[in-house]
DNA sequence: TAAGCTTTTGTGGATTTCCACAAAAGCTAC
DNA sequence: GTAGCTTTTGTGGAAATCCACAAAAGCTTA
């Protein structure tokens, strides 16, 4: 007979009745890892369900070990109980798993502390029992989240389209929809390779869930591309965590999912709620950027990072409009068209460098005398004064946008 | 009785009217040198009367010459005859000159080739005579001319504010007001230190009309700025030919009239007659860029020589926008401003003098070991890689930016 | 006033840059 | 193919830069 099979008012009244049955802590976790429910027994816990419970997630250390150790891998392709061991940098004890099904979706999991006893067949059948009795109690729960979701997917967009006008009115908003959010902020936008499905939308909800990095309120879909809303949790360190969070991100989606991330960006860190539009605009500038000068922009993920690119678009419009003309340039590539040289190349990998002669000569596989003569050359043929910083910059800047330009 | 008050048809006439009285070769010029008529019975004529003959104005180096001997001084503050001893350098031999005045204001001049005789009293009474007569058949020139003038004036500035779309539109009037021109051209725009008062303009028009450095079809004056179309005479040298024009323009308004030109500027150098109003628009960034940023723009005269700062207005709109915080800027002013330090100033001028240690330490009456101790600071304060051309230009441009919106 | 900090200046040596000169290699055109 | 050009690579020495270390000077704060 199923010890299940009666009706729950709630799930910490399940989580109890379990715990008794098998005689051993549980712990009911949803998909994401988020605790939705424990057992109450005085019985002996590991650190690691001590944290889980005093955070109401499973710590995010906790997590990566266990997907290193294959654990959840093994929960998300079969319903079985899986047996962990000890891992005891993580403070985690020994105990047994088990995921909850909903046709081919999980919706969580059971933890069961595995004491100090030995588990017949007869207990990991119970469990299994259980896991089947979990899956009505956490439906009701998916239910209610779906229609706050579709509320809070619109306030999202309207907030990235700049629909509020006053930082307190979206603060209001916040509250309203039981969104807890703090400054400053930042959006995010990561570019998938392809169209986002549902599977994969509930991938990325899962890292976002259990990721501990950042604060991630708010979050959205659209085709291929990926929209967050971040707040960073230091104020000093704000812009390295998210660019750190951001790198864990795509290797993550890519080793646990095998999903490609192209590429992420993300835009300035604001206080004032009114400014998430332009956060938003600046994470697509990054990536546009990121897009077009490849190579060079490799190490970029911040709107800040940009430096002068920042306003390429704005330049590039202008050139659109035949502004901008460099008769250096026009120059150097005619020289170079009629004599197979490569003046401008050079030169730009020189600027690149920083004016550095061992650097550009090593990068272009070059004699650093070679490279002398050519700039030598470069400042004959175009008329230039290297030495000159705003000559030298608007040459840069026009070679660059020149590139910028014919893509 | 005198000789010269009958009717004469023409000034040709009238010139050699007078070379028969005073048996000598006579040249006719209005009050810009400009070639009105001259005697051809056949006597002895020098290197410059035949030159200016043959381009139907006197030669510049010429003009300057007799500035530089103090004869058109004498000649435009009298009109008595002036004796011109010969000036072998520019061709001209011995001559007596006289100005042709219309109350106060010089319209023309009259020259005499002094030839082998001894000039008398009664012989310098005839020119004086001469010069009255010539008065009336100048002003029936005149009159013309303004006429013509006036609907000069509204073609230029429907060209300068774009009012025309199309090249042929424009050749067409130009050639329908008679109004020699070619490609490729620029507009040169001066300011000056007060308003124009008619004096000056005439004092303007002189220079204009004397110099034969480059061609200049059109020119208005409003207010503070006199605004030219200039043609070079070269395709290569245009810029030097424009740049070499702006500058002994402004020291000739300073030496011969002691009128202050403050600043000159031009804008790009065209081929396409539609492309006026953006050349005048161009030359006033030149001069709004050189008003704003005063030191390091001294030798700037052209649009092409305000490299990065082209862009400035553009940039700094967006600025205004919010755009574009620098968080290291930011950053390394707090700390001047706590710390009673120069790190910007510091930073300003190592990247103006293309991070030149040597020379920045100089500039700075530093040691350059203290250069380094504050640059090292720079990046310590400012979190920035001053390796990083990127970061380097960005926090540069931002600087400069920085002071141009607080102006 | 002394202690603790930042800033400036000094010294010396390793490294890099700059420059002039020259030989070698590669292209182009007759 | 060879003469005349441009381009590349090499050598060596003067000048500049970079860096570590340290002393001195200047400020701030208890």
């Amino acid at each position: 007979m199923n010890p299940f099979a009666t009706n729950f008012d709630s799930l910490e009244e399940f989580a109890d009745r379990v715990s008794e049955v098998l005689q051993c802590p549980i712990t009911i976790e949803d998909a994401n890892h988020r605790l939705i429910a424990y057992s109450t027994h005085e019985h002996y816990t590991d650190p690691a369900r001590t944290a889980t419970i005093i955070n109401r997630r499973v710590p995010e250390k906790v997590i990566n070990s266990l997907w290193r150790e294959g654990v959840i891998p093994k929960l998300l392709s079969s319903d079985e109980p899986v047996r962990v061991d000890t891992i005891s940098e993580v403070g985690l004890g020994k105990r047994v798993a088990i995921s909850i099904w909903k046709n081919k979706e999980v919706l969580g999991f059971i933890w069961a502390l595995e004491m100090n006893r030995t588990w017949t067949n007869k207990d990991f059948e119970l469990l299994k029992q259980a896991a089947k009795a979990a899956k009505n109690l956490l439906l009701q729960l998916q239910i209610r989240k779906n229609k706050k979701e579709e509320r809070v997917q619109e306030f999202f967009w309207k907030l990235l389209t700049g629909h509020f006008t006053s930082h307190d009115e979206i603060k209001e908003h916040f509250h309203l929809l039981h969104i807890p959010i703090h400054h400053p902020f930042c959006v995010i936008v990561f570019r998938f390779k392809q169209e986002i499905q549902s599977d994969v939308e509930r991938q990325i909800n899962y890292i976002l869930k259990t990721t501990q990095q950042i604060h991630i309120p708010l979050y959205t879909i659209d085709h291929r591309q990926l929209i967050l809303l971040a707040i960073p949790k230091s104020m000093e360190q704000s812009s390295n965590e998210v660019k750190h969070f951001l790198n864990s991100f795509i290797s993550q989606m890519k080793e646990r999912f095998h999903v490609d991330v192209i590429d992420g960006g993300f835009g300035g860190i604001y206080d004032h709620y009114t400014e998430i539009k332009k956060s938003y605009k600046e994470a697509l500038t990054v990536l546009k950027m990121k897009e077009t000068f490849g190579k060079q922009m490799k190490m970029v993920d911040s709107y800040q990072e940009l430096g002068i690119y920042q306003f390429f678009d704005l330049l590039l419009e202008k050139k659109r409009e035949g502004e901008f003309r460099n008769e250096t340039l026009i120059k150097l590539k005619q020289y170079d068209e009629k004599h197979h040289t490569n003046l401008v190349k050079t030169l730009e990998v020189f600027l690149d460098l920083d004016s550095n002669v061992n650097e550009t000569a090593k990068a272009l596989n070059i004699h650093p005398n070679t490279l002398a003569y050519r700039l030598k050359r470069v400042s004959e043929v175009g008329e230039i004064d290297l030495k000159n910083i705003n000559q030298k910059l608007k040459l840069y800047i026009d070679i660059k946008l020149d590139q910028y330009g014919n893509t």
